[in-house]
DNA sequence: CGAATTTCAGTGGAACTGAAATTT
DNA sequence: CAAATTTCAGTTACACTGAAATTC
């Protein structure tokens, strides 16, 4: 009780995979945070900049698909790193509804470097696994993410059949 | 282009074990919140009521501690629980500055209800692992989460010496 | 005095909803 | 007409900060 560092959590809770799953990802999240924000970028902006290099120029929808962001919320991220010269936002004249988001030569630069912020922080966020262990745990969250994204377009596909 | 579902995710996040962990917390917590949004609770509620039901009466940054929640919303989340008389809040006699949160059988049965709604979404969230896979991810989470925990300590220790 | 507990007011990133305007 | 894209305004759960009041 007088020990402040006394906290032991529930076993109910400590064999929950969905709490443990949240309470890592939060301590995780925070410190990939904290390192992204001293460099002055957010999660989003890495992601972003990774998906455009990745698959070139895309519209936003696509964008937002290929890194997790709200269709609503990529507009504002577009604008963050337009405005810094990262992407530049160009109407499609093929489709005038769609902007075409590319990466630039800054971008490119600012990517490479991000790169090297996110892979320090990943030896620090899981320091507490070895190699083989991390290799387990991409691996089963890549499962549990596929089966996710796959229920998703199920859904989907019943509704466009109605 | 045209295929709505083709938004192949970039290598470089798909081997990010962070931006994985990331996305598949955010999937997994969207199907418990729902679940037990269903059945009118938060995921607080639950652990709040585990961590009374396993170790007794406590205060409230006890509480807090135990569930991984911050010392200021402690106090809403008791409100909630108490407006419902699931717990009871009473002044600590033997030192005033505390409230002692205590289970009350209400919430009790609540913490049975609720046990079914998690192990049953569990299933549902993970249904891509098998037994054995739910087991390895559980133990490496939990080497993450403690890692992390320690850390804080350590921390701390350090402020504590100065 | 310092330290701990409760409490409140407020901040901020993040995910999301709904809807409007435009174009296909 | 329906459907897709962009955009904006607003909501909400959540984690957190800072500070006040009380008590040890």
């Amino acid at each position: 009780m007088s020990d402040p560092d006394s906290h032991p959590v529930p076993t109910r809770l400590d064999h929950l995979p969905s709490f443990l799953l949240t309470q890592s990802a939060r301590h995780v999240h925070r410190m990939v945070f904290d390192r992204l924000d001293a460099a002055d970028a957010r999660g989003h902006h890495y992601r972003m900049l990774a998906a455009l290099d990745e698959f070139g120029p895309s519209s936003q929808v696509e964008l937002g698909r290929r890194c997790g962001l709200d269709r609503s919320d990529v507009a504002a991220a577009v604008d963050a790193l337009a405005d810094r010269r990262f992407v530049e936002r160009t109407p499609d004249p093929a489709d005038r509804r769609r902007n075409i988001i590319s990466l630039t030569r800054r971008g490119r630069n600012r990517l490479t470097l991000l790169d090297d912020v996110l892979t320090t922080v990943q030896n620090d966020a899981f320091a507490a696994l070895d190699a083989d262990e991390r290799e387990q745990l991409t691996a089963m969250l890549t499962k549990v993410v596929d089966h996710h994204t796959r229920a998703v377009h199920e859904q989907r596909a019943i509704v466009h059949e109605s």
